[in-house]
DNA sequence: TATAAATTTTAGACAAAACTAAAAAAATAT
DNA sequence: ATATTTTTTTAGTTTTGTCTAAAATTTATA
């Protein structure tokens, strides 16, 4: 497979797990910043290779086999990416990038070895899952914050959204996995949230806390 | 710069440094396995960004970017052969062609923070020297294990053929880095020599003696 | 030194992956 | 139900890196 049907494969499968349906050529044109045309030509040649299922004006979604592709891409994507941080020591908003890069390296001894070395981590530094060599993935209970009632608390597990800014601003406010949050109130006006990060008060918004996975501690 | 661009770079590196003059067309072409008109093609690309002297007919070499650029992918290669080896426990012939992907990934924080977690080695698995970040490279007095005088002695320190089949011939025969060798006498007839390997007795062939970097113990 | 042989370059073609512009199909609105 | 808008596909280019075949240049030979 090229570099180029990787990352299109790739790209459908977040899409169709996000959407839990069919996408359309435009999403995935938008996702990938490139035009519709460009899609098209690629939707057939992945076709042809049975990647996925394409019917024309249809949208498409992944066979068997495109799933497969995609999983092993995403599970290389994470492994590298816990080694940038447990092994490497690079922050979590500087992994993506990279990982970007090095989840198209072609070896399946290496990333099974690579996933010994690092002790066979069943989730990355965002608190997504790594599917194991069978392309088996272990669900996590993901809560958004904002599904917390008042008064309860939970444990960050996870983000919805992974960008640098946002990650910055985890960072900034000491909020990382693991962390303890306890819903203290909401605001009616804006739907901000008052929070307590492990023993700090703190505000965030309600676009924040829509983006914070928690597990009820 | 492209993965091709780099991968020419680096040939052109290596042939240059090999044969310590100009490299001709027809050798780049031989050694990456493409034909003398699509390496034509790619000089020019090279000399139009200045990393190649190039004068049609008259072969080529680096300039200075271009030696520096080439350094850096060598640094990068011989880096993740020593992650490979030290970290992910491979054996020696079996790394070249994953280092082969992995140099061309981008990020200079990266192949850094790596070069630390690694302990800032200068040689990798087959007593290649690395260059450091800066394209240093600190030359090993090396000797050919055919330089060798009768009685003497020498501990290996690099191999000068690191194909598979001669490092799968060298660890049958029990012989790595650091291996005591001791020259103890040569056959008139086909030239080969009767050695010791730390305490045992063996008879190699001239082509391998001839591709055994020793420093004299 | 003229000619043959080898090497290198040029010219033209092709495949992959992108693009633009136009046509076709589907979805939406009147 | 038809017209309009949006989405998707097709057709035709472009760029990168390769190729073959032919021409140009250099090197070797007689």
């Amino acid at each position: 497979m090229t570099l180029s049907e990787e990352n299109y494969l790739k790209t459908i499968y977040h899409l169709t797990t996000l959407l839990q349906s069919e996408v359309s050529t435009n999403a995935i044109a938008e996702k990938m910043e490139t035009k519709a045309s460009s899609v098209t030509d690629m939707l057939k040649k992945l076709a042809d290779k049975d990647l996925i299922h394409y019917k024309k004006y249809q949208g498409v979604s992944l066979t068997e086999k495109g799933q497969l592709s995609a999983k092993m891409i995403v599970r290389k994507h994470r492994l590298w990416e816990v080694f940038l941080v447990e092994k490497l020591d690079f922050s979590w908003d500087e992994v993506h990038d990279i990982a970007e890069q090095l989840e198209h390296i072609k070896s399946d001894k290496l990333i099974n070895k690579l996933d010994d070395f690092l002790g066979n981590p069943t989730e990355d530094p965002h608190g997504d899952s790594i599917p194991d060599a069978n392309g088996k993935i272990i669900k996590k209970e993901k809560l958004l914050l904002s599904d917390l009632k008042e008064n309860q608390c939970g444990i960050c597990i996870g983000v919805k959204d992974s960008s640098t800014e946002f990650l910055k601003y985890l960072d900034k406010q000491a909020i990382a996995l693991g962390s303890k949050i306890e819903f203290l109130s909401k605001e009616a006006f804006d739907l901000s949230l008052r929070i307590k990060v492990d023993e700090k008060e703190i505000t965030i918004s309600n676009k924040i806390a829509n983006n914070l996975y928690v597990k009820k501690a």
